[in-house]
Order: C-alpha cells, then sequence, then structure tokens
DNA sequence: TTCTTTGTAGCACGACCGTGCGATAATGAA
DNA sequence: TTCATTATCGCACGGTCGTGCTACAAAGAA
C-alpha cells in the first residue's frame, strides 16, 4: 500500500483551508478549486477526502466550533470565579486578532446555514451547549451567593447572558464595538450581575468563595 | 420617448425580489439572472436600472435597512413609555413572520458585508443609528427617573440594550429561540431595567408619565 | 519481482455566472 | 409621418463552478 495518509489529519488540514479562503476571500469564494490551492493540492486529491462541497463545508463548520468548544472547556482557572466566568466567555468572542478569525468564520457559517438544513442543526446543538454553559456559569454564581438578587429565574439570566455574548460579538465582527468596548461593556455587566445590592462593584473581592473555584463541572459535554 | 417608468420605483421592485431569492434559496444564489425571473423580466432590463451586480446588492441592503427604520421611527405611542420602547425595539427582530423575514435577510446581508467594505460601510451606519436609539430610549427612561438605579452610564446600558436586541434576533434567527422566548426575554430584561428598586416588577403603572408620553425626539435621524 | 491498493493529478462535461452589446419594440416630440 | 429616445430582450463571450472520470505515482504485500 502507498503513503498511508491520517485522512483525518488531512481533512483538518482542508478545513483549516478552508478558513483562510473565508477570512481572505468571504465564504462566497469557497470553492473546491480555491480550497484546494490554498491547502495546496489539486482539486482530484481534496475530493479524495470529500466527495462534495457540501461534506467539505460541513466538515469545517464543525471544526470550528470544536475549536471554540475545546477552548472554552481546557479555560483555566483564574483567581476568582467572577474573573473565571468573564474568561470563558471571552473564549468564545472577538477579542483578539485569533478569536476574531474564528468568530468570523463562525458567523459566515451561520449565515450560510440559513439556508443549509444540516448546516443548521449543527449550529442548533452549538447553541445548546453554549446557553448550556451559560446556565451553568450562572449556577456557580447563584451557589456562590454572589449574584445580585433580581426577579428573574436563573434560567433567564442564562438567556440574557447568552444574547448578551453573542449580541456583542456581532457588534465587534460588523466593525461596530472595538475588542477594547466589548471586554469593557462584558466586565460592566458581570460586574453589575455580581454585585450584592449594597455593595460596592468591582471588588476585588480578596478571599471569599475561593474555596468553591471553578471546576470541572463548568464544563459542558460540548 | 417610450413608456416613462419610474426608476426608483422599478429599481424597488427588484430590491424586493432580491429579497424574495434570498429568503427561498439563500444569499449564494443571488444573480442577475435569477433576481431578473424573479421579477419576471429578462437579464437585459434588469441591467438598465442595476448596471452591476455589486450595485444591485448595494441597493437591496439599503432599502432593507431603511424599511426597518421607517417603520421605527412610525411606531406609536401606545400606552406607557414602558410599552413603546418594547414595541420600537420589536420593529426590528424577528417575532411575526414579515419581520422574520426581513431579519434574515439583513443577517444574510450582515455575513455578505464581511467581504464587501461598501456594504460594511452602510451596515455600521445602520449600526450607529440604531446604538442612537438606544441611548435615547434609555436617556427617556433615564428623564421619567423611571430607571433603576445602577452603576454603570446610560451609554453603558444603551450598548447593553442593544447587543441584547441584537443578540436575540441571532438566536431567534439561528433557531435556538422561539419569537415568544424573545419577547420573554426582551419584557424581562425591560421590567428589571424599568422597576425602581424596591417596587414590583411589571407593575401596569397606568397614569404616571404618560404626558411625557414618546415624541418625535425618540426618532433618530435614520 | 509483480501485484494491489491508495494517494495525487488533472482533464472533460454541462451548467451557471457577470457583463458587453446589438436588435427590437414602444412612445412621445417634431 | 418621421425621428429620437427609452425600455426590453436575449445572444455571445470568457470565466468559474461541482463533479465524474481516467491516468499515473508511490509503496507495502505477495
Amino acid at each position: 500500500m502507498p503513503k498511508i495518509v491520517d485522512h483525518e489529519v488531512r481533512r483538518r488540514e482542508l478545513a483549516e483551508a478552508v478558513w483562510r479562503v473565508i477570512v481572505r476571500d468571504g465564504v462566497g469564494d469557497v470553492s473546491i478549486r480555491s480550497v484546494a490551492a490554498e491547502a495546496g493540492w489539486s482539486s482530484g486529491a481534496l475530493r479524495h477526502y470529500f466527495s462534495t462541497r457540501a461534506e467539505l463545508l460541513a466538515f469545517a463548520c464543525e471544526r470550528v466550533i470544536e475549536e471554540v468548544s475545546t477552548r472554552v472547556s481546557t479555560t483555566p482557572y483564574a483567581g476568582s470565579t467572577r474573573q473565571t466566568v468573564g474568561d470563558i466567555l471571552l473564549q468564545t468572542m472577538p477579542v483578539d486578532a485569533s478569536r476574531h478569525t474564528e468568530a468570523s468564520i463562525a458567523f459566515a457559517f451561520l449565515a450560510l446555514g440559513l439556508g443549509d438544513p444540516e448546516l443548521a442543526r449543527v449550529q442548533r446543538l452549538h447553541f445548546s451547549s453554549m446557553y448550556d454553559l451559560c446556565l451553568q456559569l450562572i449556577r456557580h454564581l447563584d451557589a456562590e451567593d454572589v449574584l445580585a438578587q433580581r426577579h428573574v429565574t436563573l434560567e433567564d439570566l442564562a438567556h440574557r447572558l447568552h444574547a448578551l455574548v453573542d449580541g456583542l460579538s456581532v457588534h465587534v465582527l460588523a466593525g461596530h464595538l472595538t475588542a477594547g468596548d466589548l471586554v469593557a461593556q462584558l466586565n460592566a455587566y458581570l460586574d453589575e450581575l455580581i454585585t450584592q445590592p449594597g455593595s460596592a462593584p468591582r471588588a476585588t473581592d480578596g478571599a471569599t468563595g475561593d474555596s468553591t473555584g471553578v471546576d470541572k463541572s463548568l464544563i459542558p459535554p460540548a
């Protein structure tokens, strides 16, 4: 038998070529030929690993989702729960070059998914797991008794946080906000979410609650 | 001279054909030929009104933005400022079939604008005016002294409301939330935003503040 | 060595694309 | 009527697309 190439590895390389084409030329310019050229192979070689264009796109979409999911699930504990919650959420948002790239790819796929039921299905799974993540974060804060009292359920707070995160991300991708704006807005919201009534916002909060930390229970099934 | 056709009217008809193609087949299937066929004309006729494809897309994008802007600016006063603020914001969100269609068109253009500087420019203007609207609504509520006390600026609250509105919209477009969820989440947020500390949420609030109403000062320059 | 399997390359086909351009029809001014 | 103008049509060109398919290269098995 010949060279024996790891198909999974090759498919990931090709998926990354898809991403580069999306970022450079837009999702409209993703074709078998352009991706093959970007990856440095012939279109025939590419089609040895993806028999159809739709298959290639679906794989590239699933992969970018998987990438953000694994980065979320490996975000380290960072001094306080408040800080860690912020760090985790920022993993999904366009705050630096690589995450901006990643988010714009995911966004392009999202628009593409409006007309592609298979892509839409994959994306709905991702939205669900992101919501689950938000709910776990909120529950964690609630368990630490650090949530400001509100007249809403924890589920409502999770939906609100989720929408805020994605809305801010869209606003950065569209060039309406800067990455700095995004971080500031997220921090301002978390401050208000967490500050207990009467206490000063943004307290460095020193020691209390440190023991609880952020453990593996924060990680969604992904 | 021949028939004498109003170019502006014809261009709007063609823009609506673009929208129908986007909704039915996705933004990737928008071509001179497909739009012309959808509108019932030949491609040559279409090109009498739009000399290039990019021009057609830009016009269709501007028109959908203009449509939501005018609907926002004509939303009637509805009993209370709280109610009116909700009504205005819901004008931009996918809560019924026609607004869902409109939002998905705008969303498709947004993704397309990631790679098209001209489209991106138009869209940034729209985001700015939507932010201005949110800020005016927040200021209006503040002037009525009906805002719950918070440790953030009015500008922060406007950015937050703006992001929440767009985030919820995206979640509905992606099939993650239903229109009913969206309305419920928006109402829950407005309740908490408006309720003053200690008072019960969602009070029907009867008469107070009625005289202030929502006047033309709520309307952004568009 | 030969054989068999797998990777790689690229040609061929039919379809659709944006656009240039000339032909034709309709219509009001002269 | 004649004519200039405008609307509409649709063909032609060069290009790119997805995909089917064949040909060739590489390399372990026999």
